[in-house]
RNA sequence: GCCGCGUUGGUCAAUCGGUUAAGACGCCUCCCUUUCACGGAGGAAUGACGAGUUCGACUCUCGUACGUGGUACCA
């Protein structure tokens, strides 16, 4: 018998990936991968009305570019293909039969106006929302309230059916959930589940179960939504007879708004101006762009470091973590119980973080693809490199390298005047003029040399030089911000410096 | 309504019966810098409430409140 670890990550292709989705395949990544195990992508894909196409294929994607990439699943061969719920639909159906053969589930002939009947009649204050369950069960249609030769007749006629699983009364379903401990619950309070639809398709419940056991997964992470539905699985894997391999459980803590309550969605993003997608997602039904954290400028190490302390904490003071690292440190026991409001400005300081920890090569090279991919491709690879590793420390994102060093490449569009003209007067403008013959006979043109004849000048011109660094300031970046002016002018060189002093001055003039 | 899960500053959070209740983000002040940042120093800000157990409770138990999830032929 075998004893690897094999998690798995069992998203919906209905329309993308979010942040919690994302967050439970990293933690499903990172258990598997501390303990030398797999981890398996298996795609939820048989709800056909809110199947979006192209979904597969994003998530796959995502998960490529956060880094955590799964072991086996559609996009690659694997010993339990396939990998597509879809397209393990003939097996499910087999082992609903098994159960209903057993006893432990049944078929149901109802109609949607009778089961909708049946909650009318039954709805009540103290009873919003009545259950198909072992208290209405036998007034419905189905094999266990009708004689057995009707419930051959009505299969013979090929009436429409759906197979339920049969809950037990009075009985108190334990399992164990690795971060909440002992779970019960009462049988009684517990519906017939659907578990194999009229189209012939499985629903979650019943899809899931099978799967893991096939595909021998020995621990599966999902979102605390499921807890309420983990006694109808548990129930499963009793029924169908694999009590003893049935995974080990972990619901993980919700990620939630920032502002007001409730479970992150994607209108929160476009609502409150931060992504909630790995990657943009261009949904093909509605044409609609959802902005990714990728797109917007997040490097992925940065990514899964923040996912992976919304809900886990090491213990230690350490916040920043490399995918190897975040391997060796989590652990199951620090994984919060509670659910977590997601915070963009801690997520931009994760950014901010791995932009200035991150090797100088490997920044640039990532800076340099993101600038292509934009069509902004003008100067050579060290000058690149050399600017990236001057402005890194005032980026907070990736796209931020753009506006925060255009100015080292091309000449300002427009000069902040109204910066200078209150404290410009006849002593600066005869500075500049004076300081350019000599900028035109410098032969040493490094920052020392050029801050020191700036000096120099000032003092003989008996003017102060801190009061001149602004107009000059703006001369080279058009505006009040960016690196050292003197390191500006070192890097544009002699002739546009000289340039864009003579532009201001002239535009002073007018 | 019922059921499940949860609750330490604005946010992420440490603490696993005895601490001045860490740290980080954000915010504020100062320093550095005659730009914007980075950096450095400091500051404000936390145990939902009520009982109980205990010499002692943020920590254990119960109750209440609040939050959140579920209550579909959706996942």
């Amino acid at each position: 018998m075998s004893t690897t670890v094999r998690t798995r990550f069992a998203p919906s292709p209905t329309g993308g990936l979010h942040l919690g989705g994302v967050r439970t395949a990293l933690f499903s990544y990172l258990f598997a991968k501390k303990h030398g195990g797999q981890f398996v992508l298996r795609i939820e894909d048989t709800d056909q009305n809110r199947y979006v196409p192209g979904a597969e294929q994003y998530i796959i994607d995502c998960l490529e570019w956060c880094g955590i990439s799964p072991d086996e699943g559609p996009h690659r061969e694997g010993p339990y293909a396939p990998y597509r719920q879809s397209e393990r639909k003939a097996s499910y159906k087999d082992y609903a039969l098994q159960l209903v053969e057993n006893g432990f589930a049944y078929y149901a002939f109802d109609t949607p106006a009778e089961l909708e009947a049946m909650r009318e009649a039954l709805r009540s204050e103290q009873n919003p929302s009545p259950q198909y369950d072992h208290h209405t069960r036998m007034q419905m249609r189905n094999s266990l309230s009708l004689p057995a030769h009707e419930t051959q007749a009505l299969l013979e006629a090929q009436m429409p059916y759906v197979i339920r699983i049969k809950m037990p009364a009075n009985e108190s379903i334990a399992f164990q959930d690795m971060i909440r401990g002992e779970i019960h619950n009462d049988s009684n309070l517990v519906d017939d589940k659907v578990l194999l639809k009229a189209d012939g398709m499985p629903t979650y419940h019943l899809a899931v179960v099978v799967d893991d056991y096939l595909m021998k997964i020995t621990h599966a992470f999902r979102g605390e939504e499921w807890l309420p539905s983990a006694p109808v699985h548990i129930k499963l894997w009793e029924y169908l007879g694999w009590k003893n391999e049935m995974p080990q459980w972990a619901h993980l803590p919700l990620i939630l708004k920032p502002d007001g309550h409730g479970k992150l969605s994607k209108r929160d993003g476009d609502r409150l101006g931060f992504p909630v997608f790995a990657m943009d997602w261009l949904d093909p039904k509605t044409e609609e762009i959802t902005k990714g954290f990728k797109e917007l400028g997040f490097l992925p190490e940065a990514f899964i470091n923040l996912l992976a302390l919304l809900g886990w904490h090491s213990g230690e003071e350490q916040e920043v973590f490399n995918k190897a690292e975040l391997i060796q440190h989590f652990s199951m026991e620090r994984v919060h119980k509670g659910g977590a409001k997601f915070d963009y400005e801690k997520a931009k300081w994760f950014n901010h973080e791995w932009i200035k920890k991150l090797d100088s090569h490997d920044l640039c090279e990532r800076v340099m693809q993101l600038w292509q991919s934009n069509g902004f491709t003008t100067a050579q690879p060290d000058y690149i490199s050399k600017v990236v590793s001057l402005v890194k420390d005032r980026c907070t994102l990736l796209n931020d390298f753009y506006s925060q060093s255009i100015y080292l490449f091309e000449s300002p569009a427009s000069f902040d005047l109204e910066a200078i003209r209150p404290k410009w007067n006849d002593d600066k403008q005869a500075f500049f003029m004076a300081w350019m013959p000599i900028l035109q006979t410098l032969n040493d043109w490094t920052l020392g040399s050029i801050e020191t004849s700036f000096k120099d000048l000032a003092t003989t011109l008996n003017c102060k030089a801190g009061e001149l660094q602004l107009p000059l300031r703006i001369m080279l970046v058009g505006a009040k911000h960016g690196i050292g002016v003197f390191q500006i002018a070192e890097m544009i060189g002699k002739e546009n410096t000289l340039q864009r002093i003579q532009k201001v001055l002239a535009q002073l003039a007018n």
